[in-house]
DNA sequence: AAAGATCACGTTAGCGCTAACGTTGTTTTC
DNA sequence: GAAAACAACGTTAGCGCTAACGTGATCTTT
């Protein structure tokens, strides 16, 4: 095989009558050389077909360009938008990302940042805040710059970026409360997959408590979260015994379509007899002949926040530890419009 | 900062009076060690908490376990459902993916490619079968393991993986001419973008012509395929002058769905005064009252094979230079029947 | 039973780069 | 104008690991 680094260092440096040391110097943008060096030190790297070896650099200084994000998944707008949002600022910045998917598990999420470890990476980006714990402590303990982003705690790892699912769920709960849907029913996936998604429903089935009422149903799908998944499970969920939910809150936008679809395909009017929301406010929903009443997510901003932080860590700055961006509803045509604030029985 | 690799292979060796050699080849599984003493290390490192450094071993043989995969983007369930399948095989292989997303822009690719050599990456992953000349070149001469996926062609740089994107337009076309549309329209992105749609299109529209039939229309928006850019490219395209088509073809589903609300908000009846085809059959096609008639693509498999042969080619094992994998038309309901066989115009 | 083959290890010499610490000549400071 | 500071370089000593080549003991082979 023909010899990948025809050129190191040391040959441009003999070109030029200089020692390994300048030229890395020069090359690295590190003080040290004059202005006029530099610049023939670059010019001679660039006629000379140099190319720095990574590997070597990393072994050198113990610290690499490689930064490792962990995602769950990449099906879904979701996590695609927010890693475009990193990539721009990381490809910017000169670093390398490293995209791992997890699959929902975190031991596999674990083995993956020893991993990422073993290349030196200069941070890792992990999604959300529930992780082994022993990968926490080790993180901790190695003070590697560490972001999770998505979801938010008040004790990050490292740094945080993310929404409030919980408070996600509540704000939406208290819409579909004030259009009048007394029997909720949710559709997800079983729990414990998708711990931001558990948070969104406990934060809806608080709210419906506390106004004193119970779902109807839960269905949870072993299933990706697509637009089949909510149609199989709203198919189940409307052919059961027992009362009838009145409207139905889906774990994102994607299955809130496929449920749509099948209620839609049964004849169920919609939003009368029955409402349907969603989460996210994905792309689809822009095409909709009746758009999902959802929630918008700020995912690019979030992954362009969650980067800028995460350099700043890298370099050694002192960063808001968790930022917490702000969630919005979107009332779409899927649910009834909103009871005047009267109070809930004041009109129709 | 606590040191990262408080142990390394010297440590083992010390500590069970072995020399560095004995420890590094037991722990990579190589010959030249007693099965007793390859148990005793492993043991000892795992006890140890043994971690090896990636960036090392890179160094000293000039080899890593990195693979770099490069895909336009991360949207669409396309290049996720492939990545998915190769990811599986190169994770059960212990190779770490490195993947980079060039936005359709062969320089950018190119950029990202020299970047993946200097982490003296193992082999490289490419999407389609049209790249910058010069990195082309590099990669053949430096006999770098390649591997093209997703459009074929007989001269790949090392080895491929794909579909025939002219011939899946062509079989279009020919259902389409057997239903009896004859002024067909089609959406899709700006030329040079995507050069699979380009090829598909082609086949399209040299099917079409070899029935006498030119095209209506072409629309090129310059917007991601998104569910959107159809809707929006089909209403600026149903509000132009001159004869109105008779069918849609997209350059995938998600803005075929797109054109398809459209339609049936300006109240057009599919499929009988205009036709909609897709392309790849999407998730979301499984689900849609109307599905959409479309080409499927064996993304998944696409994905595995192509991982399996670029780590034989790692391995220096010979693999077949380039393997075309057959798609298929599904007829959906947003296209008439097929007239009989009896000819073009035996029937209605 | 002598010569070669094989096995299980050890030694030597880097991979290409950088941190840390020189060294030299030129400024600055009071 | 001597001491201190600085700028622009060079030297030394690895980073943690592996390729390539020993070496001595045991096992074949004829």
């Amino acid at each position: 095989m023909t010899r990948r680094t025809p050129v190191g260092i040391r040959d441009i440096g003999d070109a030029l009558g200089l020692s390994m040391m300048s030229v890395s110097r020069a090359l690295r943008g590190v003080e040290g050389v004059s202005a006029g060096t530099r610049i023939e030190v670059i010019q001679a790297a660039k006629r000379m077909g140099y190319r720095p070896n990574r590997n070597a650099r990393s072994l050198a200084s113990a610290h690499s360009t490689l930064i490792g994000v962990s995602i769950p998944s990449l099906f879904s707008d979701v996590f695609p938008e927010i890693l475009d949002g990193m990539r721009a600022t990381f490809d910017h910045a000169g670093f390398d990302t490293l995209i791992d998917t997890t699959h929902y598990n975190t031991a596999r999420e674990a083995d993956w940042a020893e991993r990422m470890l073993d290349w030196n990476a200069a941070a890792l980006v992990l999604c959300g805040v529930d992780h082994e714990p022993d990968l926490r402590r080790r993180l901790r303990d190695l003070r590697i710059p560490t972001l999770e982003f998505w979801d938010t705690t008040d004790d990050p790892i490292d740094v945080c970026v993310g929404i409030d699912h919980w408070k996600a769920g509540a704000d939406l709960a208290e819409h579909l409360l004030a259009c009048g849907y007394t029997r909720p029913a949710f559709i997800g996936v079983p729990e414990g997959r998708d711990t931001r998604a558990d948070k969104r429903l406990a934060g809806l089935v608080a709210t419906y408590a506390s106004a004193g009422i119970d779902a109807v149903d839960v269905r949870r799908i072993d299933h990706r979260a697509t637009f089949e998944a909510g149609a199989l499970a709203t198919e189940s969920l409307l052919a059961a015994e027992g009362p009838r939910p009145d409207v139905l809150a889906y774990l994102n936008d994607h299955m809130a379509f496929g449920g749509l679809s099948t209620c839609m395909r049964l004849g169920l009017s919609i939003p009368d007899a029955i409402g349907i929301a969603g989460f996210n406010d994905l792309e689809i929903n822009k095409i909709l002949p009746m758009p999902i009443t959802t929630i918008i997510t700020p995912r690019t901003r979030m992954g362009e926040i969650g980067a800028r932080n995460i350099i700043a860590r890298i370099k050694g700055a002192v960063v808001e530890r968790c930022v917490t961006i702000p969630t919005e509803l979107r009332i779409g045509h899927t649910t009834r419009a909103p009871l005047s604030s009267g109070g809930p029985f004041s009109s129709n």
